[in-house]
This record gives C-alpha cells, structure tokens and sequence, in this order.
DNA sequence: CAAAAACAGTGACAGATGTCATAGCGAAAA
DNA sequence: TTTTCGCTATGACATCTGTCACTGTTTTTG
C-alpha cells in the first residue's frame, strides 16, 4: 500500500478524492491537510510515500510547500501537483521547484492512480494536455518589450488614451504614439484594444 | 432516500463528491452527467429530485442548462448550483434563471447534505459568503445592454474593427459605429479599449 | 572605438473612431 | 391607438490612432 497525504483546501473535494482513493487497494490517504503550513506539519511528524498537493490554497500555497520543503533538512516524499488547469502558468515554477509530477483535476482515476505509482516509483508524470500546454508556451516566443515599452502597454491596459500617457509619463503624445506603433508590431497585432488583450493573455500586465 | 443527480465536468471531484454522498442517509445520487448536454438527456430520461450543478463546464455550461430548462415544457427538479468562487459573477444570472440555490465547492459536507435538503424542502439556499458579494454587486449599477449591443461588445472584446464587426454581424459601418457609441455611454467609458477592460472586469464577456 | 539599441522628438498622412442629428421600420407596451 | 424601444442607416464632423521617414542623444555592447 502507497501511503499518501492528501493536501487540498476544499473539504469536499479533498474528503470525495480521499475517499476514491482508499477504495483502490493500492493507494491509502493516510494524512489530510487543507492548507500548505498543516501539511508540512503533518510531513514532520511522520513519513508519507507520495504527496498529492494543491497549488491554489489559502495561508500557504503549493509553492509555498514546495519552497518549504526544499529548504528543509529533511528528506521529503516526492510530490505530485494536482490541480486546474487555470493554474497551470505554474507549472514551470512547481517543476522547478521539486515537484515530480503533474496532473490536473479532470484527469481519470485510473490515470492518476497509475501516475500515483509511477512518481512513487521515482519516475516523473507529466499529463499529455500539458506537454503541449508547455510546447505552445515555448514556441509562443517570449515578447522582449523595452523598460519603456513595457510603461506605455501598461498604460494602454488600464484603458488610456495616447494623450493622457504622454501626460504621465512626461513625454510628448508623438513619442508615445511611435511606442505604441512598436509594441503592437512586436505582438503582432493592429490595434491598442488587441494589444491590451494580448498583454492581459500573455501575463504580460 | 433523495435522489439526485450531478453534473461536473471533472472526473475526479464527480466521483468523489458522488462517494461521499452516497455514504450519507439521506441522498443518493442517482444519475451522473459531465456536461450540460449529458445533463439534459439523463433529465428527459428519468426524475430527479434534485440536481447538484456546476458551472463551468464544456460543451454547455451550467447557465446554458438553466436556459434549456426554462424553454422547455417538462417540469425540471430543483437546482444546486455548487461551484467555485471564481465563477460566482454569474450568481445572480444563474439565480434569475431558475437556480434554487447556489454554494460553493468548500462548503463542508455537512452544510451541503442541509443544503440539499433545503432545496427539496422548496426552500432557496445562499451561502453567507455569498449574499455579502450580492451586497457588493447591486451597489455596482448593473448595466442594461440590448441584444445587438451585447454581440457588438463581444466582438470589441475579441479585438475587432468596426468594419469587421460589421462585416461579421451583416450591418453597416456606422450602425456599429452608433452601437459602440451607445455602449460606451452605457459602460461609462471613453473608448473601446476601456470598454473591453469593463466588460472583462464585470464579467459581461 | 564603432555598432547597436533605447529613448525622445517632429511633421505629415491615411484611416479609424466616436458623436450627433436625423430618419425609417417593426414590434411590444401603454 | 399612440408611444416607446430596438435596430438599421446615412452624412458630417472633430478627434484619435497608427505609420513612416528622419533627426537627434545617450547608453550598452561587441
């Protein structure tokens, strides 16, 4: 038997998935937490052969954890990030940062059990959907806006007209027009709205 | 015994939550769907007495469920939106479109086992939380848009032109001019850059 | 040092944008 | 029935926006 710490804040998916677990007759959820300081609590007083871990938590997410434990003395269990795909922009950090594996929330049972196994195995897991999350995101190439470029788009994200810019950022209003003119040629759009778009997609603002 | 039936995209919380009731005494989910149109069919298939309905879902959402429900003949169970915060901006559409109640994914188990009782019992369930974030919203004005005003913004929000919109909504230039025009005055907005902001901020698109 | 890049600026231009007045049509509400 | 509202449309207008070419200064980098 595989025994597990389950780290999730909401109670009814975290008491649902335990359950779901323990049915199986490999894997037994033998610690709950439901935020990342009473997981490392619970990893100090005892030992665990995998962590199933949230990233978005209240008090201390799953980075925080992760951050934690690589900082600790103490040889950590390897640790499997499942979560959602709207937090997915962490994947890189999570991975970074020691994780072993990650999988999100609509994944099957089967499927995260076997991947389960495989991180306990000291194998890494990584779900299918976000290795092409991943590939997009590297041939996506990364915008290289300059300091002042990167003033104006954000800016231009809160919705300012190329006249008020220039007033705040003390230039004149044809100064900041040739800014705009570069930026939206290196986001290869056509105009401020699908700039600020864009922008808001890319993480940039 | 009530039977229920529920409908969530993710496997994982599905089966879980599903698990979890199913241990209690009183609820018995009878019937599982993984999206609004799997909802539906189960729905003209048999009875429910209750039906436990996320929000965010592909092929068709929670509120797209609520609206088929409305237009159609058969008398529907009582409704339980149950979703995350992230998604309660359409608390109040889900609510004017029928829903009975509407609690949050890290309501306890208990709460929510009540919860359903409530509802069955043809009472309407608010979680606290969220009749405070209602406090908040109906201090914000709630914007009046008119249909073709609706699908004009929609495509501001993708990035269009005037004359694409128009193009794609088969009018002319200038009706698109005058239906931006209408919608920055409703918006209270000087440009369609900001109107776009707004609209994303209110959760209009 | 010399080349490259960021920054600031100007003037001119075309086209996009938003406003306003006005008007016709059809459906819904009073 | 009259009125109101939504939708469509046009023309005129002022302003905003984005592009281009060209000129500088300063800083970074090879």
């Amino acid at each position: 038997m595989i025994s597990c710490l389950l780290v999730e804040d909401q109670t009814l998916v975290r008491l649902g998935l335990a359950n779901l677990l323990n049915l199986s007759d490999v894997i037994c959820v033998e610690g709950q937490a439901e935020n990342g300081e009473d997981a490392l609590n619970q990893l100090e007083q005892r030992d665990f052969d995998v962590v199933l871990l949230d990233m978005r938590m209240p008090v201390l997410d799953g980075l925080g954890v992760l951050r934690a434990l690589q900082n600790s003395t103490k040889c950590a269990p390897p640790i499997l990030i499942i979560t959602t795909f709207e937090d997915c922009e962490v994947l890189v950090s999570a991975m970074a940062l020691g994780a072993k594996g990650y999988v999100l929330k609509n994944i099957e049972l089967e499927e995260l059990i076997e991947s389960i196994k495989q991180i306990v195995a000291g194998r890494k897991v990584l779900q299918p959907a976000l290795t092409d999350y991943l590939l997009q995101k590297q041939i996506a190439p990364q915008i290289e806006l300059t300091e002042k470029e990167r003033q104006v788009l954000t800016c231009l994200s809160l919705g300012m007209a190329n006249k008020t810019i220039a007033r705040n950022l003390h230039n004149s209003e044809g100064t900041i027009r040739n800014h705009v003119s570069h930026i939206l040629a290196k986001l290869e759009v056509q105009d401020r709205t699908q700039a600020v778009l864009k922008a808001i997609e890319l993480g940039l603002v």
